[in-house]
DNA sequence: ACTGGGCATATCCGATATGATATATATTCA
DNA sequence: TGAATATATATCATATCGGATATGCCCAGT
């Protein structure tokens, strides 16, 4: 959610807690939710920094623009290959990716 | 492929190098199949470590043994939920996850 | 040798991740 | 404001992941 629709929801009485809170999820289970989210943040951190869009990345990567998209949303579950590929065609080491978890 | 096996063939006259150099992958790709590896062995040693069999694990999971052989085995990819699941079951933080990388 | 436990393999299936195209929305800038 | 660029969403096809059952192999203990 970006920030300005969660101030309109906010000035509209709504308040906002994490996934955990609101789902009553685990604490495995809202761990690694956060893990995932980190390291799709990670990737549109990195791509921003390469001075890459979406569509430059894509074709490092061989495929389309629509499915950077959907990756760094973290839209749904993803591969280790699809997130780690990703990140390492980025040039980031893995060690580097370890740092952000 | 275990030590044993290995022996074997080798005694025959095989010889092994690692994925790299057997099929000429790329630095990324190498890298991120060594990633995918170094995860895998880490659910493998922390089960042990905690004294469960696969079996075992798998229940804690709701799941069945084939399944933790499968993941152990990294026979094929497998999606973050997956492995972060099972890594923080084994009671593993996302730090110390990032530790092996 | 027999048995039981632990792990690996084969296979099927439902669920879903990935990739593609088309299109919508958002952002930037002249 | 309009155009160009960037990002997000919708939808479909295909590939494959995760779960399940059945079963095989190996080893340790009896």
């Amino acid at each position: 959610m970006d920030s300005k629709k969660r101030k309109r929801l906010e000035a509209a009485g709504w308040t906002f807690g994490n996934a955990e809170d609101f789902l009553g999820m685990s604490p495995e289970e809202a761990s690694y939710l956060e893990v995932k989210l980190t390291l799709a943040r990670e990737v549109e951190a990195q791509r921003k920094k390469a001075g890459l869009s979406q569509s430059d990345l894509a074709a490092k990567l061989k495929t389309r623009q629509p499915n950077i998209a959907r990756l760094e949303k973290a839209q749904q579950n993803v591969t280790i290959d699809a997130l780690f590929k990703t990140l390492l065609v980025l040039g980031l080491s893995p060690r580097k990716i370890a740092a952000v978890l």
